[in-house]
DNA sequence: AGCGTGATAAACGTCCGATGTCTCTATAGT
DNA sequence: ACTATAGAGACATCGGACGTTTATCACGCT
């Protein structure tokens, strides 16, 4: 397309993004492997070209993103570079959706979520199956607290995701329940007093997956995210209604 | 769980971040929507009792998450924050992800790209399908071209995907198959002289979508993601034998 | 009146130097 | 051998200064 990369190029790349672009590629050569120590901020900055104000910002950058471990006093390190880490900004990125794009997120855990808890019921052990049950017992038992629901809620859904072994898979779909979302979705399920009715849904997917059954499992799940999005869509449905008052 | 924000906290939060989690706040809140104008770096800094330099990288780790927008000698505002610029970061942390979890990502497209074939089946207009046919095309005469396959194959899967009407679903397709997936994919396919198979697979995934036939979609997507991961699995192997070399 | 031009001010980009504070480590003492 | 302490190294934060870009508006020309 444009002349690119040209060694005498413009301004059209600021200093500090050079320096991130750079040390992406670092890590993406294996120049600078996981648990690598980078050379000191000064140091560092000279050799890229510009003051340590600017590299700092760099580096900061790729501290929010998980990519670098700044530990004050000892040094800067790469990170484990684990999807765990390097997907943790989807959580806070949907936390900043609008309620509209949010219904297409729901949307998407209609369509992964399924899949997961059925792919779930062929991996899931007897451990997780047994702290499932304990989770469940958990919510039956706070009922009425809208807080701990929430709490044991995500715990449901994480242990169920994380029993398919894919920590890439976990960290995306928890991303994309945020608590955000999740908060949501659970007020409009007490104040319609659905909460009940959510809690079964919850049963009957631990029942697929005890039954080993994925097809149900897939069933199940995809019942129970249906339900969350219907309620989601009252609650931003609501919103715009009760906008007057 | 911990004592939470206790005013006279110890130094547990960085100025710096603490300065990232108001001004995210105060667009959750709604109290910068969208296009909204940020105060000065040096009053926004004040505003938070931090000096230029900290509220600087503050300022760049939103920017380069696609939050804030910085226009030089103008100011720094909110931006639109659709879905395509937040989840735009997923692409950048694929793109870190050592081989043995990009096999998980591969999973993952596994589950959600066949479910989002057969969802655009059923909702792609007649000019998406002629645009695919054309890429179809290109992709044929383009057989021996290593960079221009991937492009088109990349158009291919962006324009089903986009069909659904989904921005978030096609953001985050988008990202799952970055760059570096693919060529990675496509080395081991040009290797394995298996580009022209793959054509094939698309050609199907094209008549599912031409016939509207959700559960052929489906299936033909299964089928072909399944090759793309096959083939990377070979690389990943490949590459650790050859690690002699 | 309309429009182009130039001056002005505001805001971000970059740099420099200095100081505080934390961490690691090596040394010295018990 | 273990512990305590002092030193060096590295990040955290600050303050100020200057350059560059952009938006704005007054001015003058058509």
């Amino acid at each position: 397309m444009f002349g690119m990369c040209d060694p005498a190029e413009r301004d059209l790349v600021a200093l500090t993004d050079d320096a991130i672009a750079k040390i992406r590629l670092m890590i993406q050569s294996g120049e600078l492997p996981p648990g690598a120590r980078l050379p000191p901020e000064p140091q560092l900055a000279a050799q890229m070209g510009l003051s340590r104000g600017g590299m700092r910002e760099a580096v900061k950058v790729l501290e929010s993103a998980r990519v670098l471990d700044v530990r004050r006093g000892d040094g800067t390190y790469v990170t484990s570079l684990a999807p765990r880490l390097l997907l943790e900004g989807v959580g806070l990125a949907v936390d900043l959706l609008r309620d509209d794009t949010l219904l297409e997120v729901m949307e998407v855990r209609r369509m992964l979520e399924p899949v997961a808890t059925s792919v779930a019921a062929v991996r899931m052990s007897e451990a997780d199956l047994d702290e499932l049950s304990t989770i469940l017992d958990n919510m039956r038992a706070a009922a009425d607290d809208h807080e701990k629901l929430i709490g044991f809620d995500t715990a449901f859904h994480h242990t169920v995701v994380a029993a398919t072994g894919n920590e890439t898979l976990t960290s995306l779909l928890d991303g994309l329940s945020s608590r955000t979302v999740r908060a949501r979705v659970w007020r409009g399920l007490i104040e319609g007093r659905a909460a009940h009715k959510t809690i079964d849904e919850h049963h009957s997917i631990y029942l697929a997956l005890r039954s080993r059954d994925p097809l149900l499992a897939h069933a199940s799940a995809l019942l129970h995210v249906n339900t969350s999005e219907a309620w989601l869509r009252a609650v931003v449905a609501g919103r715009a209604d009760d906008a007057t008052s």
